[in-house]
DNA sequence: AGCACGCCGACT
DNA sequence: GTCGGCGTGCTC
């Protein structure tokens, strides 16, 4: 036996290849390597990559002969192995391969790839037989010029296309020759510090110097300046004067600056800087708790005990996020790691406002409006985080992390809690790029392996979540009770059917909210309006009698496809003709319904010139602090009436909003998805939730046609349970989660004809394996997008039939499809419980 | 994903 | 006759 045996490493590659792939490790490298590591390898022919160590073995691989690996980039891992096994599973769950993962959970500063350069030949002599062509000639100019080349920057200049080729001809020529090069995006930030030399150390030596340039004022106004600024500092723990700020201070022109440092009295240094804002203010003692959160912070530790995983369902306002600040607070001092997931950057500013305060420098935050560097930073302040260092020698490393969904992927080693805040909130789910997660859902597995305990809050529980809670797989902790003495609000329904018919209506305002709002106005009392914005999405309704056209097998409303003059159900594929005339009523009044915040405020403003009225939607919250502008105004009582989109029932707390009025709830309801109805009552309960203050009762107005629709019942009477129970009644019936288990599969092709044809054939392929459990195919609300064709259907699995060989037997089937000939331009992607 | 290999139309 | 189109298969 070789003693010594060649060492092989396992690497991920960020590629959507499925499994791991195998390099020798190179007898300089030996023993360097560790798991969690970047190296850089060949992959194919001529890309190099670089991919993360996953194992390191010393088992050769048969059939193939292995490539070195190149070049090692972390002497430390930049992954804790630890990660790993949760990447595997999101990997395995939600059908994707490891390399999509790696993608996902890096921020893309930690990412390198590699780039091919062009690169100038100096030794080349134009001969006879290898005259340039003027294209080429031009390009070479360049090239020559600035000495080398990147793609990009090839495509930007002189020859707008076909350039590739040029080079190509230049290449052959032996003008350039073409390199790869791994560039590494992220770079430290640095800034020009200022101190003063050796000689300069004594108070004495410094009057000297002051009194020496007292014939060049600015320059000695400058050091004064200076000696100001670093005067200031020692009091803080702020690490010295910059450069740029002692000319921002003094208002000094950079001539003046550099006179003292030729004449070495500054000493330039340049320092890496923190891109993250550090924790200025004072930390807060944490509130004392009500008798009822107390309890209920007992009820959960005691839950956490049998149930790793627990609910906490508390109504709105009743202040869950002092419990989970005691909770957090008892994890961090065990030392170990605490990640609070919430839905979006939306309720981040207010809550994570209030985190800080009390964590101050331990707590960061994690979002997806960062820019790359700043996540790398993110990043290693959580791979770096030690719990046996000694708090006051803490560097300001985050054990605390406050994050949206993607911080469920941050380099934690040891996590002793994770919060997952409004778990209803749809955002949690991943969509467009794969991995297709859902954080809460992966929240649980990430908590189980690291043995940590999951809380869940929310108002409204997801029906998943409270079935999971009632069947005894969660613990379940109720808070029924506001805090502060604020009451629940009062909920008025407003029929805008009937206001219509009497031709009461003022724009979207039926008699009833104009009135309320007229009345908060005139008492100086602030008003939410929500407008649920995807009112775009089409369905039909009667002008005189508010009919709408419902699907006869699902109950929800039927969506109208404008194209082929169609009114499809989206739930089960049943499609019909436009009937042309009301069957309610019969009068041909038929019209195309929905209108959007824009419309609302426009209108809104005519009624209330006088008001001071602004919008808050994904088009005016885009830029980096557009929503905390937005929510800072209202605070300080500069808007009157906000009307917005679901971002305003997003855990928003307000002092001064007395009314919240839902425009139009049958928009709501009407959506085209079995979760139609537990979303709707989410949101009505949620923005209602906005509504009430101290010692004074706010009011909730819904505007629906329907005041007897059950959901719009149980808002009014804050029946939660109710809806659920309704809701549960017809999942089990109809056949949906959380009893059976759903994949969605969504196919794309240029050629309609192709997807149509290609669509059938692997639904029948589907059928004839799994049945009736399978929908569709269908097209979605919008059936065309980038150019392509799309078509969805879904396959819905028993609860107690094994997914993994539902999900194995359903690729088969798929690579089946996509292998037959003519089928290999589809495009086919799975999401695992989609929403 | 990217890249090389390989088999059929419009051009020097 | 070729150059090049993109369809197919492989990458440790």
């Amino acid at each position: 036996m070789n003693p010594d045996p060649e060492q092989y490493a396992d690497v991920i590659l960020p590629l959507p290849l499925a499994g791991y792939f195998t390099y020798n490790i190179p007898d300089e490298l030996r023993d360097q390597i560790t798991p969690g590591s970047r190296v850089i390898v060949q992959f194919g022919v001529k890309k190099f990559y670089s991919a993360l160590v996953r194992t390191i073995h010393t088992n050769k691989p048969e059939g193939y002969n292995t490539k070195p690996i190149e070049y090692l980039i972390d002497p430390l891992p930049i992954v804790p192995i630890e990660c790993f096994p949760f990447w595997e599973w999101i990997a395995g769950y939600y059908h994707c391969t490891i390399g999509e993962v790696l993608k996902a959970a890096l921020p893309s500063g930690l990412k390198l790839e590699s780039e091919t350069r062009i690169n100038f030949n100096n030794n080349y002599e134009e001969d006879r037989g290898n005259k340039l062509t003027p294209r080429e000639q031009l390009l070479y100019e360049v090239i020559r010029e600035k000495h080398s080349l990147s793609i990009a920057e090839l495509n930007n200049s002189v020859l707008k296309k076909n350039s590739i080729a040029v080079i190509k001809e230049l290449l052959i020529k032996g003008a350039v020759s073409v390199e790869e090069e791994l560039k590494e995006s992220y770079r430290h930030k640095t800034a020009t510090y200022i101190e003063l030399p050796d000689r300069l150390k004594t108070e004495r030596s410094i009057e000297l110097a002051l009194d020496l340039l007292r014939k060049v004022p600015l320059q000695q106004s400058l050091l004064i300046g200076f000696l100001e600024l670093r005067q200031r500092r020692m009091s803080t723990a702020e690490m010295g004067v910059t450069k740029k700020e002692l000319l921002q201070t003094t208002g000094i022109g950079t001539s003046v600056f550099s006179g003292l440092v030729n004449k070495n009295i500054f000493k330039l240094v340049e320092k890496k800087i923190d891109r993250l804002a550090s924790f200025a203010g004072e930390i807060k003692v944490v509130s004392e708790l009500s008798p009822a959160q107390s309890a209920a912070l007992m009820q959960i530790k005691q839950s956490f005990n049998v149930k790793p995983v627990t609910l906490l369902h508390g109504v709105t306002s009743s202040g869950k996020t002092e419990i989970y600040i005691k909770l957090i607070r008892e994890c961090l001092d065990r030392g170990k790691q605490v990640l609070y997931l919430l839905p979006e950057i939306g309720l981040t500013t207010q809550i994570i406002g209030r985190l800080t305060r009390v964590f101050g420098d331990r707590a960061g935050i994690y979002h997806s409006k960062f820019n790359d560097s700043e996540r790398v930073e993110i990043w290693n302040k959580v791979l770096n985080f030690e719990p046996t260092e000694p708090e006051d020698d803490r560097k300001s490393d985050y054990q605390l992390i406050v994050g949206t969904r993607s911080a469920l992927f941050l380099p934690f080693k040891d996590l002793g809690l994770i919060i997952v805040d409004e778990e209803h909130e749809n955002s949690f789910k991943q969509y467009d790029p794969t991995p297709r997660y859902h954080a809460r859902d992966a929240a649980v597995i990430l908590g189980h392996l690291h043995h940590s305990p999951v809380l869940m809050g929310t108002a409204t529980p997801a029906v998943e979540t409270y079935y999971n809670a009632q069947s005894g797989k969660f613990g379940l902790v109720t808070l029924s009770e506001r805090h502060q003495q604020i009451e629940m609000p009062e909920i008025l329904i407003a029929d805008f059917k009937d206001a219509y018919k009497r031709r009461q209506m003022n724009s979207h305002l039926t008699p009833l909210l104009f009135n309320e709002i007229t009345g908060a106005l005139e008492r100086n009392e602030q008003v939410i309006l929500f407008q649920n914005r995807r009112g775009f999405s089409p369905f039909i309704e009667c002008k005189l009698c508010a009919w709408i056209p419902k699907c006869t097998h699902c109950d929800v409303s039927l969506t109208y496809h404008k194209h082929n003059n169609s009114l499809v159900c989206h739930y089960c594929g049943y499609t019909t003709n436009h009937p042309g005339t009301c069957k309610s009523c019969g009068t041909k009044e038929l019209t195309n319904k929905g209108f959007g915040t824009e419309k609302v405020e426009e209108e809104l403003q005519v009624i209330f010139p006088e008001a001071k009225i602004d919008r808050m939607d994904l088009d005016t919250t885009r830029s980096k602090h557009g929503f905390e502008k937005i929510i800072h105004r209202f605070e300080q009582g500069e808007i009157d009436i906000l009307i917005g989109t679901q971002m305003v029932t997003k855990g928003l707390d307000f002092e001064n909003v007395s009314i919240v009025g839902i425009l139009n709830a049958d928009n709501l309801l009407n959506q085209p998805d079995f979760r139609a109805y537990e979303r709707s009552y989410q949101l009505m309960a949620q923005v209602g939730g906005r509504s009430g203050r101290k010692n004074k009762r706010g009011k909730v107005i819904i505007q629906t046609s329907e005041p007897t629709h059950p959901i719009i019942l149980n808002v009014t009477n804050n029946d939660y349970e109710a809806m659920y129970r309704g809701q549960i009644a017809e999942r089990k019936h109809f056949k949906y989660p959380p009893f059976y288990r759903m994949i969605g599969i969504t196919l794309k092709h240029r050629e309609k004809s192709e997807l149509d044809r290609i669509t059938h054939e692997l639904a029948t392929n589907l059928r004839e394996r799994f049945g009736a459990r399978i929908l569709g195919p269908e097209y979605p609300l919008i059936n065309r997008i980038k150019m392509l064709f799309i078509k969805q259907m879904w396959i819905k699995v028993e609860r107690e039939v094994s997914v993994v060989s539902a999900k194995r037997q359903m690729q088969e089937i798929i690579d089946l499809v996509r292998k037959r000939d003519g089928n290999k331009m589809i495009q086919i992607a799975v999401d695992i419980d989609p929403i």
